[in-house]
DNA sequence: TATGAATGAGACTTCATTCAT
DNA sequence: GATGAATGAAGTCTCATTCAT
């Protein structure tokens, strides 16, 4: 898939240009990153970048799509066994927490790259990641319909409230140094936020406060 | 102290400025934005712009922190007036998404720009943002002590989550042409997301779900 | 007429970056030649060219239609004077050869870039060269009428029979070090050629011999 | 001579390459033409171009001076036949015109890249083009010589001028979209122009008149 | 204070050429 | 011989910033 380039060596090579790209995109935003540092981190000339990409706009494109791409695959898997809406949400939440330790670089470039580019980058329509939103929007879905969640429950609002949060969580944790507190004990606040609400008004039993 | 630069019309011509800088980061992005498109929305030369800001970077720094300034001010004297944590939470949650409308520019610029610099601008830190973010956390401190809000609730944690919801959906309503929902029902939604979570599980009176 | 650039001294700058290009263009040939190097031999940045001229190209084709505009207006002006069809072509022919010298630089871009910007540059209409055409033709036109000239000439062809004549002998005299042969001399021998042809026929009295 | 390169096929996908690249160049110009454009018009890999030739500059010059060769080598033998210097004459502007309509490719890049490389590529006589106009000096010593030509008539001149001629109507051929004549019709009236002169002058017996 | 022409560093991208296979 | 992926030098153009007026 994707396997212009030399024999064989051509996909891995276009992987190290994608991994170089994220590692320097993510230190200084897309603007700032030159793409002979790019070239550099990628041990490949800078020619040879337009080989694999259109042009540097299209590298973050690429970027954003095939890693988003990869990581929609995988919370897909992660959540087809998941014991029910509240279960399914809480592993996606703790996922994406996750990610946050295991592609750190990946992350801070889809944080803050991915709005400029989604504004700006004319004709960008970031599939990827609306496939991941509507895997979260799935799960609210499948709570409305069995009864979990809210009946008058607005998915489309709600869904873009989960991962707004927890874009901001992670921004957070990734702008500020001394970090506060894990990913994983994060995850389970967030959970508990969305799951019961803010408020102490006593719900005789948390089913949901596991 | 918005007093810098010429003497008089002085203020004026810098308020254009900024005016002029919201206008046009907000419709091309900082980066794609030129000095000189500013200058000329702004009516004033190129170079005057820098008898009143130190450089491109300044300005949108300067942006940031007065208008989010003002925000603060703005916000914190409607919440003063709040009848409790949830009415005042409620107030917040309804100013920002108003907010939307009355200055959508702005808000733009902060949505896309904010972490850009936040996280490349060397030194810079969002004192004013964090400010906004502290009313937040104010509320939510009140709301534990007197008991509306769960004792355990883990304030840092809740008010970024709160205001990444917030933010995702503003943005969604920036992005997005065809807009479903207007931002005040967006608003109550969002409340009620948070107030009362997601669940189902009958509450005996929604005394948040006003 | 065309007035960018500073108070006054800007249409003399844009003379010199005028001037610097035919230098270099003449020496080096369009696509040889580095912008730089125009700006240096201008006494100019680089990006100042970028303030008179659009781009490489609009540099070229602003050179080739002012240029020729100076040189139409002046061959109009002599050949006003001219004492019939005959007198004319001689004018129009030494005019020619005589800015081999006065020109040389100018004469060297037209002849060789002329072409091939005619054919490549999308949209490039040469009105200026098409003008001079049209004073050739425009001399044919009247012999024709007068009964100086045959009466069943092709205007079109013999225009640019003409043309080609004088073009291809400045090329030659351009590019070939040892000059054989001045300018003037060459132009009464085109004179005589296409006044009365090659044959030796004997005319009566060679009216057109003088 | 053609031989160099491969064994067998070499000669033959040599002259497909030469083919191609007449092919390119005549339709974007020698700059604007990618040597991997080239490559894929001959159906040729890239660096199989540099077995046969030793750089883009010497695929270029090739073409003038094997193409070129033959078309002299044809003039020369259609001229063999001719009756007199009137009629090799004639037949040499009708083989020029001819070959626009059979070699459209070839004479196009001649005509507009002849130009440059002869001005700006180091130390490239064009050796063929020269014989072409040697062909023409031929034809004109011979009518001066047996009287048929005028015998103060220069040569040197005299031959540049009618290629000139010849030349610049090709050209106009080639970049005029409607056709206002036809190759033949255009060489007869050039042949009279040069044989005749423009002047009404009655002639005698217009001897070249045929 | 205000101007805006001028500057010039620097980035993206192209493409002729090479060479390992 | 043939290939075509890789190279990397080099050029055009942009634009933040300056400074003489």
């Amino acid at each position: 898939m994707a396997m212009r380039g030399p024999r064989g060596g051509g996909a891995a090579k276009r992987e190290r240009i994608l991994r170089a790209a994220i590692k320097i995109f993510s230190q200084k935003g897309f603007f700032n990153s030159k793409v002979s540092e790019i070239a550099r981190a990628a041990g490949v000339a800078d020619g040879t970048i337009y080989l694999y990409f259109k042009n540097k706009d299209d590298l973050l494109i690429s970027l954003f799509e095939e890693k988003m791409g990869e990581v929609v695959t995988e919370v897909r898997d992660k959540i087809a066994n998941g014991d029910g809406p509240l279960a399914c949400l809480r592993i996606f939440i703790e996922n994406h927490m996750d990610l946050l330790v295991r592609e750190a670089g990946l992350m801070e470039v889809i944080q803050v790259e991915l709005r400029q580019s989604n504004k700006f980058m004319k004709e960008y329509v970031p599939v990827k990641f609306l496939e991941y939103l509507d895997v979260l929007g799935g799960i609210l879905d499948a709570g409305k319909k069995d009864g979990t969640f809210r009946p008058d429950l607005n998915v489309k609002t709600a869904r873009r409230a989960i991962f707004g949060a927890l874009d901001e969580i992670s921004l957070a944790h990734v702008l500020v140094r001394k970090r506060k507190y894990e990913p994983a004990k994060a995850a389970t606040e967030i959970y508990r936020i969305f799951a019961d609400g803010l408020c102490a008004a006593a719900r005789e039993k948390g089913g949901a406060t596991t």
